[in-house]
DNA sequence: TCTGGGGTCCTAGGACCC
DNA sequence: TCTGGGGTCCTAGGACCC
């Protein structure tokens, strides 16, 4: 058995904006945005020439414009996103089966059982390094430790482009002097407190108490972050998680929440996430609706059913009772609306025929509503129209929605991709 | 000039049960 | 008489990640 630094983490650099400049020569080498416009919306994607302006990912396009005026914005070809990635990761799978891919673009591989074939895990990380360029035209970073927390953190300092393997005798060596957010889990808030403490590498974190951390952070993150600091996070490589929630959001700007808005939106999100989970054929138990108000505050409600449920007749219903709620919680004079969201929960399989009541209601043949087999029926044939003949076939999405919705459809459908 | 969309995990308080 | 301890589930909020 070959012990030493046989887990490895690879990612892909500025994947979405490293795409474009593959499909389009003439962006090779300048500063571009993925999403967004000098005007408004958000960037989802920063070419590395755009990242030394300090563009980033999340960041709202008229501040990304005037971080580095030559930005070019482009709209992102989202449909071609996917395939390449999946590309990659079947190169990925050629040197062994355990791989753990954890979103579109970066997967961990354990290489234990690979060593003997294909030489040791810095040799393996070249090769794959090599043949992703070579054969997909994209850069992919590689690190490879000992964890996978430290495989992550190397595969960061690696980029762009690069690999970097941390031998076991050198692990605190490498870590020390790195600030300590670049550890999984440490974000803007943690890194703050951490800050506040003196607290500024991973060395500085190593030296701090446990009792100190889990009294700053919590038990939980204290207890990971200590682990993390020691590399003695024991999580292992796993391929296939079920996924325990699916959900759906869209941003709205500022509306006045009328009772046709919501419905409207909630229909909407509520197919959209029914759709999906009879596609995996799951069903949940918890509806949860998030209503965020104009200044960004939200609010969340949510009521856990006796029974899964995945119909959208459902889903929608409990979802816009849920919406009220949270709403008619803020008092006078009812508030703006600038996004609302739906998420489902407690998941479970779905099997045959559900006997989905109307919520509220003792009789399920009331006016407007409809009982648990006649629910099944109209998703099914719902389901099928789309799968025939596209998602735009069936199902309602008012005018009042279909302008302003910053993202584009394939985005939100790359964005849903069951990655499991 | 005004902030996307998809997720995971953790915490705290309360209800409820034994 | 007036109050123990442990466990589970639910709800709301928040930090974080890609």
């Amino acid at each position: 058995m070959f012990v030493g630094p046989t887990i490895l983490h690879a990612d892909l650099d500025a994947f979405y904006a490293s795409v474009e400049q593959l499909l389009n020569p003439a962006l090779r080498g300048r500063p571009i945005a993925v999403g967004g416009s000098a005007h408004g919306g958000v960037v989802l994607a920063a070419s590395y020439e755009a990242k030394a302006f300090g563009v980033q990912g999340g960041m709202p396009g008229w501040r990304a414009a005037r971080l580095c005026p030559e930005l070019v914005f482009v709209r992102g070809n989202f449909t071609r996103y996917q395939p390449l990635a999946d590309q990659v990761m079947d190169i990925l799978g050629d040197v062994t089966p355990a791989v753990q891919r954890i979103s579109i673009d970066e997967a961990f591989l354990d290489v234990s059982g690979s060593v003997h074939l294909f030489g040791p895990p810095g040799v393996i990380g070249a090769h794959l390094r090599e043949r992703v360029r070579a054969e997909v035209g994209l850069a992919i970073s590689v690190g490879a430790a000992r964890t996978k927390h430290l495989a992550k953190v190397a595969s960061q300092v690696a980029k762009p482009d690069g690999l970097v393997v941390v031998e076991p005798e050198r692990e605190r060596e490498f870590l020390d002097p790195l600030p300590v957010a670049l550890m999984w889990g440490v974000g803007p808030v943690t890194r703050q407190h951490l800050a506040d403490r003196g607290i500024h590498t991973i060395g500085e974190l190593g030296r701090a108490t446990p009792g100190m951390l889990r009294s700053l952070l919590g038990p939980a993150a204290g207890e990971r972050l200590h682990a993390l600091a020691h590399n003695t996070d024991p999580r292992r490589v796993s391929a296939g998680q079920r996924a325990r929630s699916v959900g759906a959001q869209s941003a709205l700007g500022r509306r006045e929440p009328t009772a046709e808005l919501v419905r409207a939106v909630l229909g909407h999100l509520a197919e959209r996430v029914g759709g999906r989970m009879r596609a995996k054929e799951r069903a949940g138990r918890t509806i949860t609706v998030r209503v965020r108000f104009a200044g960004m505050r939200s609010v969340t409600r949510s009521v856990t059913l006796g029974a899964p449920v995945s119909s959208t007749l459902t889903i929608t219903e409990v979802a816009e009772r849920l919406a009220w709620q949270a709403i008619g919680d803020q008092g006078e004079p009812v508030p703006e609306v600038s996004l609302l969201a739906i998420s489902v929960s407690n998941l479970g399989p779905q099997r045959g025929v559900q006997l989905e009541l109307p919520l509220g209601t003792e009789d399920p043949w009331r006016p407007g509503s409809a009982p648990g087999s006649a629910r099944w029926a109209l998703d099914a044939s719902m389901d099928a129209a789309r799968a025939r003949f596209g998602k735009d076939a069936v199902g309602y999405l008012p005018a009042t929605l279909g302008r302003g919705a910053g993202v584009p459809d394939d985005f939100r459908e790359l964005a849903e991709k069951d990655l499991g």
